[in-house]
DNA sequence: ACCACCTATCCGATATTGTTATAGATATTA
DNA sequence: TAATATCTATAACAATATCGGATAGGTGGT
């Protein structure tokens, strides 16, 4: 392998255009150049690309199967470029994006599908994990950027932006006593087992109510043991709604439970990390597409 | 852009042996060499790949980013440069097989997954088509080798070479009054419509039984049409059998039909084509495929 | 303090690449 | 058929880049 970008531009440029004449024009080199690049190339690869007999070059079969990689590496290479003026820009080229798993996916499907649109040379990491991991990771540089809910303050190194809110359901199982009760009282559910959130790494917890309690670190695990009949739960709405199509689950008014029964959910970034043209993206677009509906 | 591959080289063997002398060691050139190469890369770059604080150098953050696409440049070539040198050996680098739709596909599943261990580099296209589409892509370039059924002799410029032997069906619909014969003779199938397979363009046909009896260029109309009580045909066995499982269809025995109810499976190529390693090899994997087991 | 090994830079010889000019070939047009 | 325009290949020569070797300066381990 001793061909070189050049003679690779020469040739792709010179199938494009049709003549080497006009590659060269293109290119703004002269006629010669292209002709010996592609020669020096054919000499290189050991066959030729263009059948010459006629008038206007046309490729060969091995021709049209070289174009097609060369192409290729001229593109990889457009990639490669196109980077790097990124990064000289100090502008991102990768980033890492994590969310908490009883974050409803679906409502990052476009979300996604506009950030590959909006910086197409952008190489995007999604993780996907339980409550404590998404603020561990952004702290610990695993990850960029999370989205998650929360309750208590977050690590002072973490900047938390809220971009929505969530009502919290209350939700037991048919078969459990306090399913007879449609709007069950604070001494009523205090009577029976409460299932809590926790996070493992930051022990961030949520409202507790009942003196018997038992702290779980997963939404998921939550409402499948509420429907096994362990006891009840306050889980965000849609993690649960599934559920309750499915008869699995009843959910009960929280009209006599006082205190705020919204969770919010937001952005998590490194507070030293600078607010690079991507992330201030993803912020402004997550901040209308749940704020401004 | 004006870097070029001996830089991305340099580059990228620098961070994988973790030093400049080892990386000039390495592709045999000066050592100055690999200096000058990534400091004009850096220059063209617009920023620093290493860090050169230590003894050894250590990539930047966006050092490591560019090693990635670097990378990626260099095995594009590297893959061009393969292809090439097949192409100098007059060998193929790409392919299109044309599968004929009533071929059982599942039967070659460990085939496609063994060109592509076998020909890392090639390029395999997989038309899928009608029983008359096959010979015609063959005879007309846009297959180098097609898989497929036949009875009648093919066109001259094509080779077929057979490869397993299938038994036909005789089905009918449940419904049909000749679901109650066991064993029908010839004289209660020609009371009966047949449906006959018919190439559409080579006019290639079936075993013609009854009288009265329709053509039809697929075997899965036929199938469907004879479920549905239009009249019994002859198939190859494994077209019909997901259809005798869910009762749709019945086999009836064919031991009073005179003549041979195998059909040929087989392999066709153009006649004026030379066999290229990857057809040589392809046919002769097919042939054990089918004929030793 | 010494040694081993590293990177950056300078230097002269060499090779490559670039331009211009020109020759031969092939379509188009009058 | 002859003139014209446009194409590719190549020679001649200038500009530039690349080559290995030598050297200077730095760093880490003994």
């Amino acid at each position: 392998m001793q061909w070189n970008l050049d003679q690779l531009q020469a040739f792709v440029v010179a199938v494009e255009q049709g003549s080497f004449s006009a590659a060269a024009r293109k290119i703004g080199k002269a006629q010669s150049r292209i002709s010996t690049a592609i020669a020096n190339l054919e000499l290189d690869l050991g066959f030729d690309l263009f059948d010459r007999s006629n008038r206007l070059p046309v490729l060969t079969e091995q021709g049209r199967e070289m174009y097609i990689d060369a192409r290729s590496v001229l593109s990889q290479c457009q990639r490669l470029s196109s980077r790097a003026s990124m990064l000289a820009k100090d502008e991102a080229v990768s980033l890492t994006v994590a969310i908490d798993e009883a974050v409803p996916i679906e409502a990052f499907e476009t979300f996604f599908v506009d950030v590959a649109k909006r910086f197409p040379e952008l190489t995007l990491t999604i993780l996907n994990g339980a409550q404590q991991d998404i603020a561990h990771w952004v702290e610990h540089k695993q990850a960029d950027i999370g989205v998650m809910f929360h309750f208590a303050p977050m690590s002072t190194n973490l900047d938390f932006i809220s971009i929505a809110n969530f009502r919290q359901s209350l939700i037991v199982s048919p078969t459990h006593p306090l399913a007879q009760y449609k709007q069950p009282s604070l001494t009523q559910l205090k009577q029976y087992r409460q299932l809590v959130i926790r996070n493992r790494l930051s022990g961030e917890q949520g409202i507790t109510i009942s003196p018997t309690h038992w702290f779980i670190d997963s939404y998921y695990y939550i409402s499948s043991m509420v429907s096994h009949g362990v006891g009840w739960a306050l889980v965000p709405e849609h993690v649960a709604r599934n559920d309750w199509y499915s008869g699995l689950l009843t959910e009960l008014s929280t009209r006599q439970i006082s205190g705020s029964l919204n969770m919010e959910m937001g952005v998590v970034k490194r507070r030293d990390k600078g607010m690079k043209q991507v992330l201030a993206w993803m912020h402004s677009y997550l901040d209308s597409m749940f704020n401004t509906v």
